[in-house]
DNA sequence: CACCTGATTGCATAATCATGCGTCATGGAG
DNA sequence: CTCCATGACGCATGATTATGCAATCAGGTG
């Protein structure tokens, strides 16, 4: 790494996102306390980098502003389908460091693309790649990428 | 009222929150300077005073910062609010034989994670996940004090 | 081992956002 | 009509966040 700390950076990036998922941090100078106060040091830049890196959100409040993470605003009566669907064929989600890998049993991937092709989500896998990474396993049994890039992201 | 302008408060503020709702702007000199376009005049004190007031949020994505009204990510279906997240974080998404593999940036995993988790997604992939790997829930390494006050410690 | 490449971070500083204070209008009371 | 209270703003400036640069360190490579 580079400067030697007590705590690599998936690992104070994972306390800040426990911390800001807790508390009502409201600056990134609070957020370096709350990690001084836990033994990781770092430094607002730092720290204003591990917060893009994460995607994490400020957000206006009657008390201010506060740091969340996206998605905090849960839907009243949501993921219903997509529920029935992963229930249906993930058998397991997996956090890895560049990505989220969802396991489900051999074949039945094809299925699950299928299923969220249907439901419109996936064209945000695009050939937009950078760098390829993901190891754990994961080889495509010569399945093309499901689809292109049918909409627009931002940008 | 105030100083007469061309436009009442709360048209302006109707306006930023639609475009916000529509554009990418990334900075309330941004926000102005669309509002001037449409023949509203406001200094960049006004429209962070109407930031606060809409409660909106200043959100980091893979393109940057932008601002975001809160919830709106709540779709009336429950796969907006995926899509919503993905279209964030995924970078590609590629269909393997024994499941599906998200790529992310490097750090972003937990985020997604931590948001599916948060739209009541995670538990679908069952105590199998939890077995497998870091689930973010409990607690990680030692992490003394995530209870504290939901005060306002701010400035 | 010397050298090059990429990652990560601190520092200093630029870019942005928030807010105290004073002013301008509006509306109601006296 | 005059005076007072309230709300909305702009300006200037303090508070926060973002970022260019350079130093440091882990890994390959020749």
């Amino acid at each position: 790494m580079s400067r030697s700390n007590g705590a690599s950076k998936a690992k104070r990036q994972q306390a800040i996102l426990s911390f800001v998922a807790q508390e009502r941090l409201g600056s990134q100078e609070e957020i370096r306390g709350r990690l001084a106060s836990m033994g990781i040091a770092a430094t607002q830049s730092t720290i204003s980098r591990d917060i893009e890196e994460l995607g994490l959100a400020r957000m206006h409040g009657h008390d201010g502003t506060r740091y969340v993470v996206p998605g905090d605003g849960r839907a009243p009566q949501p993921v219903a389908m997509l529920r029935r669907l992963l229930d249906e064929f993930a058998l397991s989600m997996v956090r890895a460091d560049q990505g989220l890998i969802v396991r489900t049993p051999p074949g039945a991937a094809a299925a699950l693309a299928e299923g969220l092709d249907r439901a419109g989500l996936a064209d945000v896998a695009g050939p937009n790649a950078r760098r390829n990474t993901i190891h754990k396993r994961g080889r495509e049994g010569g399945n093309p990428p499901p689809r292109e890039q049918a909409h627009t992201p931002k940008k």
